[in-house]
DNA sequence: TAGACAATTAGCCAATTATCAAATTATTGT
DNA sequence: ACAATAATTTGATAATTGGCTAATTGTCTA
């Protein structure tokens, strides 16, 4: 889960993640987005893979990758349920 | 936004928020629950601060620090919003 | 005001991270 | 098999991070 945390602190790989919301892109469709080199979105890829946050599918010469929206939801809503907060009864300790 | 997410990437620091979510405590106390010297919590503190995750409140000798949970609300719950994932309705384009 | 206590700041080091250009791997089409 | 395309890996470097000890600042009390 640290990994996960990890992976949100870069701006870079936030909007990745935003930018695979509607479906699979390709890693130079990606890389094309951003103003940092192909091998600098790469490192970032193998990041948010690492934490389980995307996946890599190849296809033909490209690598698409995609969204795996669930890692992030249970992070996201697995820590703010510890301080009560999001759409949860109470899962956080109301003593 | 991107200094929350920073913030949260360091698991020693996550951990100072939830001490701090059942009230303010004073950073003597808190470095005293974790293996690191004072020091080193205190640039923690700094980290979360600056984050605005956190807020110092002189108390005599002491400094006691409270949690912040509407910048936490708004950093996790914000950012899961926009994949759709939360309490809400639909925000995330659901087109 | 001197001493004790709480916390931060200063200064340093090792490890990690972000970045790039160049080289490499994998796949497709001729 | 060769050339072209897509992406990653390698190797280098600069910046950031997390950790420590020692020194400093701020506050209370004797």
């Amino acid at each position: 889960m640290s990994d996960v945390f990890k992976a949100l602190a870069d701006p870079t790989r936030r909007q990745v993640l935003q930018a695979l919301k509607r479906g699979p892109k390709s890693a130079g469709e990606l890389a094309g987005a951003f103003p940092v080199s192909k091998p600098t979105m790469s490192a970032h890829f193998a990041v948010l893979r690492e934490a389980g946050l995307i996946t890599a599918e190849r296809q033909g010469k490209s690598i698409l990758y995609h969204l795996n929206v669930s890692v992030l939801e249970e992070a996201l809503l697995g820590f703010a349920g510890v301080f009560g907060l999001g759409s949860d009864a109470n899962p956080g300790d109301p003593s």
